[in-house]
DNA sequence: GCCAACGTTGGC
DNA sequence: GCCAACGTTGGC
């Protein structure tokens, strides 16, 4: 099971509204960079992510399961990019803020902090226990 | 294929 | 609202 960070403005679709879709989860879709093409086209079914907050809370907010592995993003109108399909797993018991892993040596390299565009990302299993760990999990 | 100009993201 | 980082576009 590989583990990953997915961004999103709350002002667009935030936790809350992901919470709503209940199990039949969402479509990740507008992902529009290559990077995170390429990361979503390794995600798995089965495989969790965290939900980050940007802009607004700037927090891990809780997870996601990846229900549907990636095929072609419908909001799209080049075929180029793709999407995924998440569902809302739990909420994190405490957010864990970007504050709080800009000052844990331990999440130094991390992607949301060495590559703050960057909107799908890896997250390696340490600093998922950790995050979990922090949040309460 | 290089690179300047421009657009977007996201932290502050 | 500003700006740094970075991706994309288009002229050459």
């Amino acid at each position: 099971m590989n583990y990953w960070l997915v961004k999103s403005e709350p002002s667009v679709w935030s936790w809350e509204q992901q919470v709503a879709k209940g199990a039949k989860g969402e479509a990740w879709t507008g992902v529009r960079n290559h990077s995170a093409k390429l990361f979503m086209m390794q995600m798995k079914k089965g495989d969790r992510a965290f939900f980050y907050h940007s802009n607004e809370g700037k927090e891990i907010v809780g997870i996601v399961d990846i229900i549907r592995e990636h095929y072609p993003d419908p909001t799209d109108k080049t075929g180029k990019f793709v999407c995924v399909d998440i569902k809302a797993d739990k909420p994190l018991k405490t957010p864990v803020t970007l504050e709080t892993l800009k000052h844990d040596k331990r999440f130094a390299d991390m992607a949301l902090i060495k590559l703050s565009r960057l909107s799908v990302q890896p997250v390696t299993t340490d600093e998922w226990k950790a995050i979990c760990k922090m949040g309460g999990l």
